[in-house]
Order: structure tokens, then C-alpha cells, then sequence
DNA sequence: ACAAGCCAGTCGTACGACGACTGATTTTAA
DNA sequence: TTAAAATCAGTCGTCGTACGACTGGCTTGT
């Protein structure tokens, strides 16, 4: 060992090559160089691109896995997952029980946000409110889905209440149930009939007109109503579903609605 | 949401082998075999115990490490860490902005929460919320801390709903607002004086009786003003704690209530 | 008694090998 | 010609071997 008098480093590496190659990659996740559904680079690659040999690689995708910021496919590689809900799971939905749970839970939150937004809504956020109905209108009428506009309309009323947790909490449970095919669900399948998502639509419109009016209790309501109704629905076609799948007929989906 | 994503069984294979030891090991660790401070089984014991490479004892070693449930010391061996406050980003929770933010979210689900709770008690349950209510009385009354009796209160409602993801919910945001220690705050310093402490109790026995009776309006109602009252508290003792700062003073501390 | 060296145990990294899985392409049969 | 079956290349999962780095305890020498 030719020591030399080097100033003294420190005495061990203060992380692994695995943990490190950890760091690299959740950054880049972190900062948007891969995204949601993203494939990252095989195993090959990271080998290549890192200098690192297969075990670091795998031991390092074996941390983001555990961190939940991946999911690995056997033969066809590793995709980057959308973020967790603080606080909340998903990966605990997994019956319509547990969909209908989290609608519960949902209730609770977006009736109060409802109120809130009533009482603290801006004139921007009332117009995007407005125009995220009538977009959602336009797509049903062209036999399109609503389910970006849908998801707008709830966002703005999150944002109304001027409070960044019902909004985080909002984006989260956004995008870890609308993209129906991460779920490996029997397709409750078939766009709901047009005149059901008018009506679910409908709802909306009594909800805006509540906030526009600046009365909280009626937002409350309409909104406490509105997902109720959604509630139902989901229940009775989940019901029917598994009737017919008996029967060896598909039921309706009403999970395109609000 | 009002776009739910009906699910069906998994199409994917089993589990991964790293996925299963890493499986048995966190559930022993979460079930109290393994113990925050104890070392876990060499890599070559669990290799023996679990009959696996150790390329998959070291995988599942990364992924406890990444989850958070371990450490591991070259040339000494792994041991279990303490348990993390985890879920919601507690990490935002630093002013008294934010923890008055947190808890008008927390107001939402507490508020529903308590409404089904009155619908879905068990005679056990409300048995232990009386019980919670007993303790923190006597803490008072002996000038000792009531804030792990006041979280179980509050921690019995959740359960009380029947819906696990109200209980997750409370878990998370329960240690958002009762930590204080955690806050780099101007501190509030000093328990709140006894007889605002018998009052906020008191509105937990208004809470429990609505439930008794299983009646969820009153219910509702009863926990909106107990906690609309805590945070109108936290918010005032906030202010005099500002402007007493200012005159070299400190202020009151309600956060140890409800 | 204290310091240095040695040793056994443990973790970190690298490599080669083979099987399992997946989707695309090619070959075969109808 | 088209559809089904077989093949192939790429990718991930597991196993085993090997060596270096680290750690703490024990033994030996001063």
C-alpha cells in the first residue's frame, strides 16, 4: 500500500454505491427527468451509465421499489409509479370496498372544502370553475371522456379554499385513482350513458352556483349530495356487475362521472 | 373524485423472493419480535432461516433500508430503527400558520368521522372512549400531561367509523398537531391552566354522548365546535404568544388539547 | 496497563451462469 | 393469404463464487 501523506479523507465511504445510485435516480424522478409511467433505463444501462456492477444496480432498484417510487415487470423493465397520497396508501385499494371507503373519506373532504371555497373563492377561480363545467359538457356532447375537466372542477374548488393541504391531499387521491389502467380491476366496463353524466354534471352546476353565491352550508351540501350520488352508483353498478358477470353480461360504469 | 376506478383481482404474478423476506421481516418487526434497537439476523442467518440466495437476503436488506425500517452497519450487522412519524409531510408543519391549516383539514374528517362513528360504534369502542375521557381527567387533575389520552380519544372515533382510512387518516395528522416539541416555533410555552383543559374536555363528553346516542348530527356538530374551539384557542394564545414576545412575555400553549 | 497485531464475523461489490418472463419477429400450417 | 405456433432477443430474478472493506474482540508484546 504506497501511503503517502494524503490529507485525510474520511475513513469510509459515508453511503453505498447501491444508495448512491439510489440518490441519482429518485432525483431524476424528483426533478421530472422521468415521470409518471416513465420507463427508466434497464439494468444494462444503469450498469453503463454508472460504472457500477448489477448487483449495485439491482439493490438500487430494489430501495426505489421499497420507497414505492417504482414498480419493476419481470422481462420488461422498471416504471416510474405517480407519487403516494400523504398519509394514505393505494395500494390498499384494491376492492370496491376500499373504493368505496375512500370515497367516505373523500366526503368528509371535499364537502368542507366546498364550504371553504364558498366563503374564500376568487373571480379567477369561480371562472375555472365555470369552465371546466361547460368543458365537460362539450366532451359528453362529443361522446368524449370528462375525465380531465372532471377532475379540474375538483381542483379548483381544493384551490378555492386557500388551505395547500386540501389541495396537496386532492392532487394526490387525482392521480392515483383516475388512470382506471394501473388498476388490474374487471373492467366495469362501457362509458356511462350521456344523459347520466349530464345529470352528474348537473350536480356540478348546483355546487358553483352554491360557491358563487358565497353560501357555505348550500356548497356543503350540494357537493355532500353530489358524491353520495356517486357513491350509489359506483355501489349499484358494482352490484349489477357482479350479477351479471353470473350471468355473463357486463353492467354499467359509472366511474367516469364525478 | 368523482371518477373511481372499479377494481378487480390482480393479474399479476406472486411476489418476488427479496419482496417475501422483506415481507416476513418487516411484519416481525412491526409485530414486536424485532424491536426499535435490535439487530436482525446476519445476512447468512436469514439465508439458512429463509433458504435463499444472498443476493436476496441483501435485496431485502435494501428494501427495509429504504423503507426506512432499518440501518445497516458495515461489518456489524442491521438493526431496527424507531418508528417514523410517516405518511403526510409532517416536514411542511412549521409555523402556526400551518398546523391552523392542517387542522381546518383535520376538521373535515374529524367532523365526518365522528357523525359514522355514531352510526357504527361497538359497545367496546365507546367503552374505551369513555375510558380515554377517565384518563385525561386524571391527568389534569394530577397536573400530568393528557396528550396520549386526548389522541386516544380522538384515535377511537376513527376506528369507530369502520373505515381504515379514517383511522390512517388520524394517525397521520394526529402527530402533525401534537408534537410541539417538533415545531420551530416561537413556544407556547406551559401547560394551559386546568380549568381550559376540564373545558375541552367537556366538549369530549358532549362528543362521546352524541355517539351514545347514536346520533351523527349532533355528533357532527359537537366535534366542529370542540375543534373550532381549539383552533380559535391556538389561534389567540398564537397572537398573545407574538405580541408578548414582543414585550419579552410568553404566551399560552393550547395545542395539548384537542 | 496500554498499544499493536491478528482473527473471525459481517457487510459491500463484482462476476458468471442459468432460468423465467415478455414482446416482437419468423416460420409453419391451414 | 392469414392465423397460429415457434423462435429469438432483451430483460429481470436467483444462485453461487470470490475478494475487499469494516468492526470488535482477543492475544501478545512492551
Amino acid at each position: 500500500m504506497d501511503h503517502v501523506n494524503a490529507p485525510s479523507l474520511p475513513r469510509r465511504r459515508s453511503r453505498s454505491l447501491a444508495q448512491e445510485v439510489m440518490n441519482d435516480l429518485s432525483e431524476k424522478i424528483r426533478s421530472g427527468v422521468y415521470r409518471p409511467g416513465d420507463k427508466l433505463p434497464t439494468e444494462p444501462e444503469v450498469m453503463a451509465e454508472q460504472g457500477v456492477s448489477r448487483t449495485v444496480v439491482r439493490e438500487a432498484m430494489s430501495r426505489l421499489q421499497a420507497a414505492g417510487l417504482v414498480e419493476t415487470r419481470h422481462g420488461i423493465g422498471t416504471f416510474v409509479l405517480p407519487p403516494k397520497p400523504a398519509g394514505l396508501d393505494l395500494m390498499t385499494v384494491v376492492t370496491i370496498r376500499d373504493i368505496l371507503a375512500m370515497l367516505e373519506l373523500r366526503i368528509s373532504i371535499e364537502t368542507e372544502a366546498a364550504g371553504l371555497a364558498a366563503l374564500r373563492r376568487t373571480p379567477e377561480q369561480l371562472a375555472r370553475m365555470h369552465r371546466a363545467i361547460e368543458t365537460i359538457n362539450e366532451n359528453i356532447s362529443k361522446g368524449e371522456r370528462s375525465v380531465d375537466a372532471d377532475f379540474q372542477f375538483h381542483l379548483q374548488i381544493a384551490q378555492a379554499t386557500g388551505n395547500k393541504y386540501f389541495e396537496d391531499f386532492y392532487r394526490h387521491l387525482g392521480t392515483a385513482t383516475i388512470p382506471r389502467d394501473r388498476l388490474d380491476t374487471p373492467q366495469l366496463s362501457a362509458e356511462p350513458a350521456p344523459n347520466y353524466m349530464f345529470r352528474a354534471n348537473r350536480e356540478h352546476e348546483y355546487i358553483l352556483s352554491a360557491i358563487e353565491r358565497k353560501d357555505p352550508e348550500m356548497a356543503r351540501a350540494s357537493m355532500r349530495m353530489h358524491l353520495s350520488n356517486s357513491s350509489e352508483r359506483l355501489k349499484r353498478a358494482s352490484e349489477q356487475a357482479e350479477e351479471k358477470s353470473q350471468e355473463g353480461t357486463k353492467g354499467k360504469d359509472p366511474t367516469a362521472e364525478s
